[in-house]
DNA sequence: AGCGTTGCATAACGACTGTTATGTCGTCCA
DNA sequence: TGGACGACATAACAGTCGTTATGCAACGCT
């Protein structure tokens, strides 16, 4: 049965395949061959477990973005997550960091040229800034913590570390995980 | 001689061709049959004018960022650019700026799989942000214009606007002009 | 013990890719 | 008035693409 562990185990063989791809070649790299080389094998296993490449790219990311929705938070020993460090999260901060978010970045033009992922990535959004939303409230002075307020802070932040995710990715150089962090420390203590 | 004016004239027609291209079918889609079609041409056309694809994209690309940086400003008949009216600028307020943004956007895959394209993106990135730290000097009071200070409001904004830019793009239906208008000038008041 | 099903490999399909070669007009220049 | 040259069109090249069909070995079930 399509249930069988062994059946999602290697489905998702052929996803990490999938990152390796995009991380050095981009959407315009990725083939079905190249994802198969990716995998020492040919291009049999793909279709025996993806109908077409569009449903593999979709389970692909699909599949990322829960591995980066719940993979442990690192350092913070606090225990509570706060605003800061959700935010820090989503930031390339580290090796890992930069190649799922490489692979984001790569996503948008195959999201922009089709109705089906572009849905699925505004739906990712929404449910990003709606978490964010929740920490944004136990930021905020108590006084501030009016519907528009905690809706305005949520946004300047997500498109904030968006845009710097943007330009670490592009540029590491100019961006090194100093600056990121020293840049949201700075727009945090502004926006209080 | 390569200097003639049809022969520029017809090389930025081509780009135009690209631009559309880009538009509504992605780097993806984005092939010199494709080019030439929205010609109403043939492919002899395009490598006639250009040696190859990659100078095709690189020329297009550059052209547009010319385009963007040097046409009118719209509204703001005070005449004096500033820092509100330049970041205004950039966002995808109305159809024009939504397809540039769009390409520009699409374009990222590219850059991040060749080299050559990456490093046009980092130093275009690195042109506007100190057109953007020139206005943010004008734009903070005159005890906190220290260079650190100015840095940071500058790559602050330049990161915000970079992401609301994208968000806008990926779902312009979350992202109406008024919300994005709203958004800049609430972290505009934020940071001073 | 036989048999269907799973898990692949191999090969082929037509379509499409960037690039190159060749042909064919018209225009300008001597 | 011929002849080079620019501006394309046409066609072909070898390669890659997503997808489909077929083959085959191993394994579980009865």
């Amino acid at each position: 049965m399509t249930g069988s562990d062994a059946y999602r185990q290697r489905r998702e063989d052929v996803a990490a395949a999938v990152w390796r791809v995009l991380d050095h070649a981009g959407f315009a790299g990725l083939s079905m061959r190249a994802v198969a080389r990716e995998l020492d094998a040919t291009t049999g296993i793909v279709t025996h477990y993806f109908p077409s490449k569009r449903e593999l790219t979709s389970f692909a990311l699909e599949l990322l973005a829960q591995r980066s929705a719940t993979r442990a938070r690192p350092a913070t020993a606090k225990g509570t997550a706060d605003l800061r460090s959700a935010l820090l999260d989503t930031l390339p901060l580290d090796a890992a960091s930069q190649t799922s978010n490489r692979i984001w970045i790569s996503s948008w033009d195959a999201a922009l040229a089709d109705v089906h992922h572009a849905a699925e990535h505004a739906d990712r959004y929404r449910g990003s800034r709606a978490k964010v939303a929740g920490l944004v409230v136990e930021f905020l002075p108590e006084g501030e913590r009016d519907d528009e307020r905690v809706d305005r802070v949520t946004e300047t932040l997500h498109s904030f570390v968006l845009g710097l995710t943007v330009q670490a990715v592009l540029d590491p150089a100019a961006y090194p995980p100093e600056r990121q962090i020293a840049l949201l420390d700075g727009l945090l203590s502004d926006l209080v």
